[in-house]
RNA sequence: UGGGGCGUGGCCAAGUGGUUAAGGCACCGGACUUUGACUCCGGCAUCGCAGGUUCGAAUCCUGCCGCCCCAGCCA
């Protein structure tokens, strides 16, 4: 419903202001990732917000690796990113490196140099940060602060050509070492970086240009006219200006900072997440249980629920933490709409209905979906024997239980209504079967003079196809993990995130495509898992439980 | 103690001097129901605090308070 409408927020107002004043005739955004990590929620927030932009005001987007530090990045992201993009349902207009443009960038840092706004500077790192200053005092300019433009120029291309050592110089931009904000004392602009592959350029650079300098002047040729990013560059914005400011560049794009999704129960971090899968804590990128859009995507998430959600949230300025339950919620309406419905008994509990026939078995049917008659129906085989799940039968209970107990009638769901007879318990007292008959006439119809309020879920257990069923819960049993300052988020992992069951599933489900998802009646969505799939094993990822407003007791 | 931001119900978020302060999620009632689901009805805020300007302020001004970000040759 929501992604219908047309989200509003103030990124989207300044771009209506500037289409209307004719700033701009046409917008152009951009999703910049650095190539070292898979995606995650967060950065779906960020393409859903570009790439929607560009969607709704028929613009264009593209997608452009931010990949200046050969050290961290690799090919194998590159591909992961644009899986996962691709897969949100998005398509881009151009795809870019930034190390596209290294010759170019190369250039107008020499065109720094030359108006004197550059310099090399042999100050180590060490020092560097000594000459910084702090928050609260100015900074001293470097010694080398005020070579010649001949020196500087000799001094960069010696660089380039692999003459110096890592860190032994870098090139600085010169602005202001006493400014209030530390990102406009003489940042880097170039650094050293030898004996380093770099993923799309091999060996032909041993000098990398930095974030700061690369970004806007990415922008700047790609015609990008708005820049999103988050809050944390709102200090750099004014770097960001100051580089298309003093280069000779006919294009100037306005960066505009938005506040980082954080949701509850998850970290977000690429460390921590990275930390996560190294540590073994879950099982790789795409478990189930991480923010990842992999992961996502594995659980059972559709795009169209995560666009969704990224559209309920909002962008504004404040930095806030979403409740999972909007995540949940979003997947639910979706998966409500368009999950066909199924049965099957994650707890497994046998029932005789020991006055129908041993040798009989009917046939009867069950809709795809209650409320869309347009997805059909599909085979339920009833005989003497059935599965139900131990949670829906209680020795005895309130009025409040709705279920099976003894003496009690319940409705089989889509078959008929059962009342529960005899309790077999074993030795140790636990049952293993229940004794039931059955009322022949209630198929299709309600028992005459009795109201049967209760319905149950079922398996035949003749063909009832056995799978493994994994149940996810949080992550993390508190909202913020990271929130502590002295203890170490795995401190909170939940032990109970995952739980595996041997369930009883109806036959229909024998066939489920790997990444098909179903409703599971009365208990939740869920979806094949692909992985597990490749190897045969019929295997179930709970995405997310229904709705639940019983009480529990 | 420097600079940059943010502060509307439990969570997210509209709102841009005159509205009964949108909407979503959550929650609480109730209806319906062969999913304790779905759907449907109904309930649920005076806008960080304190002053001020104004006929009128969440929206303007002042002063407080709280939270976030910044001292990588990371992005």
């Amino acid at each position: 419903m929501t992604e219908n409408n047309k989200p509003t927020n103030f990124i989207r107002q300044i771009i209506e202001d500037d289409l209307a004043s004719g700033k701009h005739s046409s917008i152009h955004t951009r999703f910049p990732p650095e190539p070292n990590g898979y995606l995650h929620i967060g950065h779906a927030k960020s393409i859903v917000l570009n790439f929607g932009i560009a969607e709704d005001y028929h613009g264009q987007c593209n997608l452009r690796f931010d990949d200046t530090n050969p050290h961290k990045e690799d090919e194998e992201y590159v591909e992961a990113i644009k899986d996962d993009v691709r897969w949100l349902g998005y398509q881009w207009a151009g795809q870019y490196f930034a190390s596209d443009y290294f010759e170019q960038l190369y250039g107008f840092a020499i065109e720094l140099i030359e108006k004197g706004k550059a310099y090399v500077c042999d100050l180590n790192a060490d020092q560097v940060r000594e000459f910084r200053g702090t928050l609260t005092e100015p900074g001293k300019d470097s010694p080398f602060r005020d070579r010649s433009v001949e020196e500087n120029l000799d001094l960069f291309k010696r660089m380039r050509a692999g003459e110096f050592d890592d860190g032994a110089r870098t090139l600085r931009a010169k602005i202001d070492m006493a400014s209030p904000n530390m990102n406009m004392r003489d940042p880097a602009i170039y650094r050293i970086r030898r004996g380093v592959v770099h993923h799309q350029t091999g060996d032909a650079w041993c000098i990398y240009p930095m974030y700061d300098f690369t970004h806007p002047i990415s922008d700047a040729l790609e015609g990008i006219t708005h820049s999103l990013c988050t809050l944390e560059f709102e200090d750099h914005r004014p770097l960001y200006d100051w580089y298309l400011d003093n280069i000779t560049i006919p294009c100037h794009p306005r960066q505009i900072e938005f506040g980082r999704l954080n949701l509850e129960y998850t970290v977000m971090s690429k460390r921590k997440l990275t930390q996560l899968v190294t540590e073994g804590h879950v099982q790789g990128w795409d478990d189930p249980r991480m923010p990842t859009i992999a992961g996502l995507r594995r659980r059972g998430y559709t795009p169209a629920a995560i666009r969704d959600f990224c559209n309920r949230i909002g962008v504004t300025k404040s930095d806030g933490t979403v409740e999972m339950g909007v995540l949940e919620a979003s997947i639910r309406e979706d998966l409500d709409r368009c999950a066909p419905r199924r049965m099957a008994v994650l707890d497994p509990l046998r029932v005789v209905i020991t006055n129908y026939p041993e040798e009989q078995e009917e046939t009867l049917s069950g809709p795809n979906h209650p409320k869309d008659e347009s997805m059909g129906t599909r085979e339920l085989k009833f005989s003497r024997e059935l599965w139900i799940d131990r949670a829906d039968f209680r020795e005895e209970a309130n009025k409040k239980y709705k279920r099976l107990v003894t003496g009690g009638e319940v409705r089989l769901r889509n078959a008929y209504t059962i009342i529960c007879e005899k309790v077999v318990k074993d030795v140790s007292g636990e049952i293993k079967e229940l004794h039931c008959t059955y009322d022949p006439d209630t198929l299709g119809k309600n028992p005459q003079g009795r109201k049967v309020r209760g319905v149950i879920h079922w398996v035949p257990a003749l063909s009832a196809v056995p799978a493994e069923v994994r149940l996810y819960d949080r992550l993390f049993t508190v909202p913020a993990p990271d929130g502590e300052k002295d203890k170490p988020f795995q401190e909170f992992l939940n032990p109970e995130s995952l739980t595996v069951r041997q369930a009883m599933l109806e036959p229909a489900l024998a066939d489920a495509q790997p990444g098909e998802r179903f409703q599971f009646e009365r208990e939740g969505y869920f979806c094949r898992d692909t992985r597990e799939a490749k190897a045969g094993k019929l295997v179930f990822n709970r995405v997310v439980t229904l709705r639940d407003s019983w009480g529990g007791g």
